[in-house]
DNA sequence: ATTTATACTGAATATTAGTTCAATGAATAA
DNA sequence: TTATTCATTGAACTAATATTCAGTATAAAT
């Protein structure tokens, strides 16, 4: 294996290792030793690729912020189609690549208190509920989506997937629900 | 004050204190020094009541336990009308008593990974998602809760409670949603 | 009034975990 | 071939924070 070839993959496993710890045992209770021990590479190394354990955050949110940001070119007519196909997509995407999901609530984890200042202000930069709200206003106005303040129904939709993909992580065994059930949510009755 | 009320006072005081924090800011986040500080108490008479931070985890975490156990007489003849009653109450009660909502947080988060072998299994002993399955089995027999696996189904329900109750505690400004968009991921159309 | 128990403090200590660094050997460039 | 760069290690250093403790003041008991 070359260099380069070597550094951008332990780079990159170092990354995948801090990430799926991060989630799983949750950021202060990971310690740089319980990545590097996993991985099989000395404390040393790991500074060698990031300075800091807060580098190592910051750089997986970086990584989310990109993904969340990529246009997801979703074509809807009614804007429940637009949530549904977009948790199909989601689920679909889990099912196959896990670090998606742990990526997933990473990212909503470092919105809330307890998260260094610097990378909770990043990561409240890509605001899913807010986005979402326009939408289901759409949905509102053609009367698929049940009436009330949007952001709140934004807010119970979003919470409901984020939980559902926290329990997802902590018992991986367990299947995940219907997407439909989830998309009820917001749909007027 | 005598010392038996000073006693209880103190004991009380920290024991919520701890709550209040461990919930906003995390568990492992939180200070020893945070809580005493934010008493305006030295360390030392911190340890002087609780011998360890962890014992104070696991304190919090019986009294959760012993709030969940406490039988609900929540009547009623459709199960769906079980599961409306209780989000009120719980929602009332929140509005009433911010702990409330605090200890519905902690509990949740000491049965997932991060937390010490020892208070996670006892947060685990009261899983309310497999008991609320039970109810929502009967709904289903009488045709007013939608089919498919109950415990996905309970699962979806309650993690969507408890995502709203992580939001609420992040962003206090924020208005809990109706509980109707929440029991609409249960009732069948 | 004297003694005893305990609420309380501030400083000292222990422990844990993040970070640095000098040394080694292997890959690359000259 | 020789020099240079860099991946790697393990031990040392440091910072943060949990925990202990000796000492003081005050309430309770004798």
């Amino acid at each position: 294996m070359t260099r380069k070839e070597q550094k951008e993959f332990r780079e990159k496993q170092i990354l995948f290792k801090a990430l799926e710890l991060f989630v799983i045992k949750g950021y202060s209770e990971t310690k740089i030793s319980d990545i590097a021990d996993s991985l099989n590479i000395s404390i040393g190394l790991l500074f060698h690729y990031y300075k800091s354990k807060e580098q190592l955050y910051l750089e997986l949110i970086k990584i989310g912020i990109d993904g969340m940001k990529a246009p997801q070119k979703i074509e809807y007519k009614d804007p429940i189609e637009y949530f549904s196909k977009f948790l199909d997509r989601l689920f679909e995407a889990i099912d196959k690549e896990p670090w998606i999901c742990q990526m997933f609530i990473l990212m909503a984890r470092a919105q809330k208190q307890g998260t260094p200042d610097e990378i909770r202000e990043l990561a409240l930069s890509v605001n899913q509920i807010e986005l979402s709200s326009k939408i289901i206003e759409e949905g509102q106005k053609i009367g698929s989506i049940k009436n009330g303040n949007a952001l709140a129904l934004s807010t119970a939709f979003w919470c409901s997937v984020q939980g559902i993909m926290e329990q997802k992580v902590a018992l991986p065994q367990l299947s995940l629900p219907e997407v439909d059930w989830i998309v009820d949510i917001l749909r007027k009755v």
